[in-house]
DNA sequence: AATATGTGCAACCGCGCACGG
DNA sequence: ACCGTGCGCGGTTGCACATAT
């Protein structure tokens, strides 16, 4: 509520004095950017680090606003980027974490080791929206479909879970109560996370729907939300181990490398249980608690200093580049 | 070969949030 | 508590290239 008025304030204000420019719009170059700019950015950052970015692109030379440095540098400068075309299991990991996440490009972006959340978002609106789109468009076809490039289970469980993240939305803007409270509306994506982090993200992952933690842990939630207790050991319970270190080599596991298993997955006489209990999934969602009693399932964002630890080459960032 | 249309992607823009004074 | 500033994010735009006609 104060948020709500503090909110408006601003606005208000904004709107009177109108927002003052990031930059120098009339000194300032637009566009693509050139190799000896590219090179001019790197040696600075390589030298100096980034620092404030808004004072970078005087003190480095540059007749650019720190904001389109800032971008440049995270977007295609930055070690440890991964150009060229989505392996198929990345396909399928954006596929399942936008599924939770919806357009949380940044979250989506720091589960896939050196894509960016432009990249990614790029690759989402030219590529997977559009097969998403189709599938839900013709459910009867979702079965027989390859609309993935990956004619498995796993593909049918991405569908289903697509779907119950739009019923689930649906639900939310319907109910006057969730959309007051502000916190639900907040943590809507971390209940989708956490789900992920969880055993039932896990069995998820798995493919393995049949006797899976889901159905004990859902038919477990259904019992005990019915009596409308949960505490925080039963969070905890439910959302796995406390570790945090656990937690990591959960989110380390959802890479690339985990996905073959995901394309393997289970038969789909399993999947086909996975339906039956839809019901209880969405009992799932709307039961999570609103206590923040699972901060461990936070992971820290990368240190992003330990890019300039060591000195790169215009090369590293260009190696299909001669220059 | 020329033109129209579609597609992919880099870059820009504006907003919201966090933080320090 | 308020305000100003900087940063990061998500949506959008515009250009270059590919493909169709």
């Amino acid at each position: 509520m104060r948020n709500m008025e503090k909110k408006k304030k601003r606005e208000t204000k904004q709107k009177k004095m109108g927002r003052s420019p990031c930059c120098d719009k009339e000194a300032v170059k637009k566009g693509a950017w050139s190799p000896e700019e590219d090179k001019t950015l790197v040696d600075y950052i390589n030298k100096n680090g980034h620092g404030t970015w808004r004072s970078l692109p005087k003190l480095a030379g540059l007749l650019r606003c720190g904001k389109s440095c800032r971008l440049r540098w995270t977007n295609y400068l930055r070690p440890g980027i991964k150009r060229g075309p989505f392996c198929p299991e990345e396909e399928a990991s954006i596929m399942q974490l936008h599924t939770m996440l919806g357009n949380k490009w940044a979250a989506i972006a720091s589960h896939l080791p050196g894509r960016t959340d432009n990249e990614i978002k790029n690759f989402w609106n030219s590529h997977l929206k559009k097969r998403v789109k189709a599938s839900l468009d013709q459910p009867e076809s979702i079965l027989t479909s390859d609309d993935f490039g990956l004619e498995t289970p796993s593909t049918r469980h991405m569908v289903q879970w697509e779907s119950a993240r739009l019923e689930a939305e649906a639900r939310l803007s319907m109910d006057p109560l969730l959309l007051s409270s502000s916190s639900a509306a907040k943590t809507e994506c971390d209940y989708f996370l956490r789900l992920w982090n969880s055993e039932v993200g896990e069995s998820f992952r798995q493919g393995v729907a049949c006797q899976s933690p889901l159905s004990q842990v859902s038919s477990s939630i259904k019992d005990e939300s019915t009596s409308g207790v949960t505490t925080q050991t039963d969070s905890a319970r439910i959302f796995g181990s406390a570790d945090a270190t656990e937690n990591q080599k959960q989110e380390e596991h959802m890479s690339c490398h985990n996905s073959e298993e995901l394309l393997t997955g289970s038969d789909s006489s399993k999947s086909h249980e996975l339906d039956n209990s839809s019901e209880t999934k969405m009992q799932l969602l709307q039961d999570l608690p609103n206590g923040n009693d699972m901060e461990f399932l936070q992971e820290p964002i990368d240190d992003v200093s330990m890019y300039l630890q060591e000195p790169i080459s215009l090369t590293d960032c260009y190696p299909w580049k001669q220059l």
